[in-house]
DNA sequence: TGTACATCAGTGAACGCGCGTTCACTGATGTAC
DNA sequence: TGTACATCAGTGAACGCGCGTTCACTGATGTAC
């Protein structure tokens, strides 16, 4: 199966970014291999290159293809409601137990922020944009604009994905119940005053 | 330099240890090797399963003995005051430029959380005994007792942990700065009713 | 306390393996006329 | 529109490298008498 049409190829590259997404927060960056990737995306491992640099040039394209699954479920939340109420909805499915259990399709935070912050320059400046552009969708729910809403929305960012990290490292369900109950709680507090 | 007294091959273990809680905080425990977690402590990777079984095993008593840096900094914390003081005290250290500064003398939680949740089972059960003890003296500092105790204080190490991880992703120190401020206020302000 | 010998902590070379990356090759796609 | 040819997406073998782990060896330690 040789060369492959202009709109073939692009189809790849979706592919191949999406499989990446997918994989390095299922699995860590580090532990997902490049052939990892291109098996799930339907390709062989030769062919990476005619897309990507590096596997570094592929994190970051994937880092920020990530993003997107929350800000789009955040922008979603967003157009349904208003406010405070778009917020209190977008928790909910953050703490879920769903999203706990599925990382590959969750948020990058969770899954990989420890490891993007030791990441090379074009994966840390990916996941920063990403984050703050996060944080700047909460703060704008928040409302109010300035560096106060920015400061809530920075904070409440930080309670959800560390309790989602929290949540994955539970031994039983029961545990996993608790501490995600635990950061509803709290995150909603915070939306009061 | 070969066979060594006990005390001696005691010593090179909790080198071996020692060595491993900092460098698989900097660095991530996939990324780290065998051989520079005993080249940090003096020796030569040849001798490495004398003391472990594997590098599984290694990572299980490495991440045991990272949560003894942070049980020590709260508890010494509560010894020197009580109940929401002391947390105060805690919540100043956890969220500070230094910690968020320096992984390798950290904590766990956030410098290795998301990479623990995928580990092999003795890591795993290790992380969990290490979180839930830290969790339970914070809970301690709270008060009360019961699952409201409990509760509260999963919901503050998660903002904690989640602090850190979003401020050591941060472009620029401002931004990071930002970020530990917001957490902090955060954390103080769910220590109120 | 001294002697003889087994033990084993630590060394450094070596193992097989999977990694990221490169390359020769294939043949459909895209382009120039 | 048709023909001739250059391009290049994708394949699969191969590259050097560093990994976790094993092993033969060393000689001081620990033990039995």
């Amino acid at each position: 199966m040789p060369r492959v049409s202009k709109e073939a190829k692009a189809a790849s590259h979706e592919k191949i970014i999406a499989a990446a997404a997918r994989l390095f927060r299922e699995k860590g960056i580090a532990a997902t291999s490049v052939a990892d990737v291109m098996k799930a995306a339907g390709l062989t491992h030769g062919g990476f290159y005619r897309h990507f640099r590096s596997k570094d040039d592929l994190a970051a394209a994937a880092i920020t293809h990530a993003f997107e699954d929350i800000a789009r479920m955040l922008e979603t939340a967003m157009r349904q409601n208003t406010g405070h109420a778009a917020l209190a909805i977008y928790i909910e499915r953050y703490l879920s137990e769903r999203h706990a259990a599925d990382p590959g399709s969750g948020c990058p935070i969770a899954a990989i922020g420890a490891e993007a912050a030791r990441a090379p320059a074009a994966e840390r400046a990916a996941f920063a944009r990403g984050s703050e552009r996060v944080i700047g969708l909460i703060a704008a729910a928040i409302g109010g604009g300035g560096q106060e809403a920015s400061a809530r929305a920075s904070g409440l960012m930080a309670l959800l994905a560390g309790t989602i990290v929290l949540a994955r490292t539970a031994r039983s369900d029961r545990a996993r119940r608790d501490i995600l109950a635990a950061g509803r709680r709290l995150a909603l507090q915070s939306l009061k005053d």
